[in-house]
DNA sequence: CATGAATGAGAATTCATTCAT
DNA sequence: AATGAATGAATTCTCATTCAT
């Protein structure tokens, strides 16, 4: 019915946007690679530019509820830690879908629209609350733990898709890489 | 004369295709923005394939410099250390290039071009010079440490162009997060 | 529907490359002379070269059907007949469309196609099958004749283009001419 | 001096024209095969058409004096006899600019600077004289011997550049050819 | 709901022509 | 005389979007 339908447009979406990029995507091919016509697209997306919104803001829901899952704006350890574990399973399980979501996210265009409500609201709070995090742990110097957590994990992702897009990773490097991660930053230092 | 249009073209190029993406940024917006003619970006450029090819190259051509720089195939520590550094200090000093360049150099139809020459020989030597390195030099998993050194490295490019473009790093901060690469990978473990 | 539209941009496509030539007419004219969009002329034909295969395939393939009708690689006297009768009727018939089509035919860039498939089947059984024929018949120089009679076909053809354009020929000249022609070569010499 | 360099650029421009098209062959291309600069040909030449235009009137004034040299106005056997074999003698002696030739001639843009003058002068008294010609010599039906010889000239001319581009034709055959045109036309029938 | 023909603004590119040197 | 950098109008082609069916 009516949901499936969005849902098959917007598979479609991601990952032409995501193979091609956004700008050099016709709604033409999008269409056909959804096996629909181009009339009906804008039966359930107003524009090509809704598209990619409403792809962004759902691939970003998932991910906004890992981080602080009760939602008390205080990120503990064994939340941080899950957050972590729940990214890298998440990243392992669903490679495709990062790859490909990586891919759209890092487009000029389409950041204007991360720029955007939603994402500032994550991270909005993505810097103070990690922030806090370091300091309530004892970490000597937050700052640059903050700044080192997200670029082990920004990095991580950046790496996976546009240096090594078909590379197969060594048996168990991956889980290595998590939970050294871990170890950094969980334990009090 | 004639280098110097070809640098001031090159240079409207890199700021536009950086802040707007390749594929948004219109010939016509380029030249206006170079102070020329349409016409003349095609004298001094075949298409605007061959001016992103350029500025691609010219951009990469100064960084390869960094790495190896006896090019012996061999990576000493001191070699590292002198990348790690001088790629620290051009971000600092040539921040909004960095900028620039990294939010080219993720675009998709971008990506092809560094995928052919001469961007490949770079990464093909970049990894198994870094495995040796890390071998060399007794680190317990060599493959570990090479991603989190890339994602490191990559991570922070990325934040800064894609996180926080606007962001003024505190003082200090970016000198500490350099120390710290180079504590973690220089220095026999 | 569908075939009628594509009739419709060929037929204008046939006058106004024929009237002003190939290169000389933009698509942005050829659209307004059909009464459509420049767009709309992309839907059913891939380019204006498309366009111009299009158009000559078509005339070309008419005129193939006159010569040798029973395809068996051998020419007989009432074949020929039939071919020269029938080449001077539709000539007379549709002189406007000989008037384009030999205006087309002549444009090197057109040329181009013409000595591509299929035109070449044409012209390379075309030669050797009235060599047998004058042979067969007894002409003392067959060569000779299959010169002379594909001249005065062609510089007829051309004549009426080119020299004569708005020129009405004075009454039963032409079918004096057919005559002439069919007398010289169909009858044993 | 002034004028060398003046035919040096129309004889790059009669080639050009030639091999690829009047309206394909663009300023540019045409000072480099004539191995001057772009600005140059502005100094000898006003246009591109200006350029065109002394191409043909030059060629054509070479045509126009075979035609009834002592330009009496009165077409004697002699004059036709002696006008055929100059043409063929000068088609065979001079093939490549023949050919080069009738493909510019035949272009539709060109064709309007033909029918200007003066190519109309001696189109203009082509057909009287010739038709004269044939009256006084008895012929049964003028009309029709004009356009057959039309036809035999011109239709030749096409059919080397057009049918024949790079055919060799077997030894004698022109010669052959042209014997049988002048024994058509020249002899009291 | 579904189609795809149709539009037209805008893209990349070419090129005749001008003009400062 | 000679150059070629510079221009900008015109060209081919693309594509988001609309709408009659």
């Amino acid at each position: 019915m009516r949901e499936t339908r969005r849902e098959q447009i917007m598979n479609a979406g991601l990952e032409l946007f995501a193979q091609e990029g956004y700008a050099n995507c016709s709604i033409s091919r999008l269409a056909s690679h959804a096996g629909i016509s181009k009339g009906l697209m804008y039966n359930y997306f107003e524009s090509k530019e809704a598209l990619l919104n409403a792809i962004i803001q759902e691939g970003m829901s998932d991910f906004m509820d890992y981080f602080d899952p009760d939602h008390d704006g205080i990120l503990e350890a064994d939340e941080l830690a899950g957050f972590i574990r729940k990214t890298f399973s998440n990243i392992q399980e669903n490679q495709k879908f990062w790859t490909l979501y990586i891919n759209i996210v890092l487009q000029p265009r389409v950041r204007e629209y991360l720029h955007g409500e939603p994402f500032n609201n994550l991270m909005n709070q993505y810097g103070p609350m990690l922030l806090e995090y370091f300091t309530k742990m004892g970490f000597e110097d937050p700052e640059l733990e903050m700044l080192t957590f997200s670029a082990l994990l920004e990095g991580f992702g950046v790496l996976m898709v546009y240096a090594y897009p078909d590379y197969e990773f060594p048996d168990g490097l991956l889980k290595r890489y998590e939970d050294r991660v871990i170890n950094l930053f969980i334990r009090k230092p």
